[in-house]
DNA sequence: GATGAATGAGGATTCATTCAT
DNA sequence: AATGAATGAATCCTCATTCAT
């Protein structure tokens, strides 16, 4: 979301910038493009030449931010240690969406959207993110750490929960650590593998 | 959400009803004053003569469901067995949210917009909500169930966690049961309970 | 245009006057009939029960205001001194516009709009007023104290200047005296009967 | 309020022509944005493109016509005979009256309105204005020629007479030439001018 | 590669009027 | 005689998009 040098930003990237940040705070339908141009720096012509079209902008962001996200998730499967690579992979959730907490806001409030015009886009770029954890979470099945919950639900659970924590984390407790959020999280993952006895 | 009798609903409710549907399924800014009142069967005018703007009808919506939620939760609180509060409290959140789950779609995309429009008002409907989690959580804690979370962090975590579960049961597993769903919520419950030391 | 008792006030009467403040304010197309019932604390049906329509009452309104004033100014009239009676209308006047400068205003911002909705009744009330400014007048101009001017036009820039005259002391200078101003007036007056000698 | 070359005129100077028409007619509130924008020949997005609102548009409409009356009447400071530079005055403001004769409406209507929304404005525009006649006829007072009335008071008095005479003129007799007019007017100002004792 | 004036379909809001009570 | 909930046509305003420069 940031140029990786510290050249002079290109048109595309201010954009990108800009972008997230409004439409992060106010939601995509609620940012004009001229907001969003204007905080850029750039003209508003500079919007259609790049990306378009509003929704071109908004979906190459989408993109991008699941791009970022991934690599950042990718990590964990790294991690010979399947506790630790749990552990690392939600360190790594949460060191993401502390940096872009914008992005988690534009993540939760069109996931769940059944015909949102970014739906389409989203359910992809949600599989690929939901496969990495799933990936993760079946080598703590396979250690039988997981009684009684299925994989995939797992995963997609941990997900939408590593989505809402952070959010709660930056919006209304952001004087925690990332490392007390972390256990917190952990406390949950580690629930999940208990023995389930009834009551 | 609905009247409670069979008489004829009056204007404001039907508006509510139909407001409720479209604005969960399209996100407040992505449905027009017209179609909520085509909808709900009223002139266009009779919005503005109930609710004063499209921004009115939306907050005392939210109003409205957070009551009906938080009316729905406070039974937990009446339930003396500890651990079966708890199960009435995750059990009437997903009743709650089957039965309306346009209005998890409206909260999860309104409760973290950080200035946005309804935020002011969300934030207090949610310190409701939170707050009668809370004190259920804290019988919980009392009984020394929840070591080493503080009761305000897992009262917000599990009111998230109840958020975005419901969502996905309704959004991506509609054929799972509502005890299942929340059998693997309580099994993140007892977990945050287990006893355990750091990592 | 207030009652000329103690009595209650009828719904007419308290409507003329909540209507009256409110469009010399703010003039006819700037004032609702929402605001004019609430303002004289009636239902906004009560206006159309009683007047059939914002227009209605508007003209019944111009024609009540335009009798009190013809009927102050017909006193001049009975004056026998010619002088004196042109004094006693210029006073007449500023006692009428200093009373009601609401309908001064009222009266300015739709007395010169060409094809203005009450254009035609204003026609005719304005053409009444002036026809009695032009009989004092004519004593004025028989006497031969109008050398050079039709007693027409004087009399409707008379017409004409008293209102605007008596809207300045209102609106700008309202700590001058009824007499001070009538006594500019009068000079203006005096002014057109001098013999008119080039420069 | 015409474009001083033949070069294509601005959609900003086309609006304000099209405006000035209309609004002097049936007043800021008789006439729609759309109705402007037609009558300009522009889309009704340039009105907001350009003056943000409506009321935007009235307000530079005001301050634009206010600058031309200015510039004309300030003609008059430059003429060097005291007699010479009132008629000077008083002929400049006929002849931009009869220009725009939509101005003098559009002035006439709202200059008194005591809240009106363009009050603020129209006060210190009025201001300007009458300073200028304010210097013109200080002049006059200094050559001892105006007898008994305030400088201040009689400015004020001659410009609103200048409006009502030059809207009476154009609105009830259009056959009378501006010369004849000044002349009325200027018998007005000469008998401001006689010395008189009380009454 | 970038600009920004202009557009016009679409959406929020107002308000005079109606009518059942 | 009076009311006020409901209406919908009329209006103001927004904003994604285009295009000439």
């Amino acid at each position: 979301m940031t140029t990786a040098k510290a050249t002079k930003p290109s048109s595309k990237q201010k954009l990108f910038d800009a972008a997230l940040r409004l439409i992060g705070e106010r939601g995509a339908a609620g940012v004009t493009v001229d907001q969003i141009a204007a905080t850029a720096g750039v003209a508003k012509g500079t919007v259609y030449y790049n990306f378009g079209s509003k929704d071109g902008l908004v979906e190459a962001l989408l993109r991008h931010g699941v791009d970022l996200l991934a690599e950042q998730l990718r990590r964990a499967e790294a991690v010979p240690d399947t506790e630790s690579s749990v552990e690392t992979l939600v360190d790594g959730a949460l060191l993401f969406f502390g940096e872009y907490p914008e992005f988690a806001q534009l993540l939760v409030s069109e996931m769940w959207r059944t015909p949102g015009q970014f739906h389409g886009t989203l359910s992809l770029l949600r599989d690929d993110i939901v496969a990495i954890v799933k990936r993760v979470l079946q080598r703590h099945a396979d250690a039988g750490r997981l009684c009684g919950v299925e994989v995939g639900t797992a995963s997609a659970a941990l997900f939408g929960t590593l989505l809402v924590v952070a959010l709660d984390w930056q919006t209304f407790q952001r004087q925690r650590t990332r490392e007390e959020v972390r256990e917190s999280v952990m406390l949950l993952v580690r629930g999940m593998g208990r023995g389930q006895g009834k009551r």
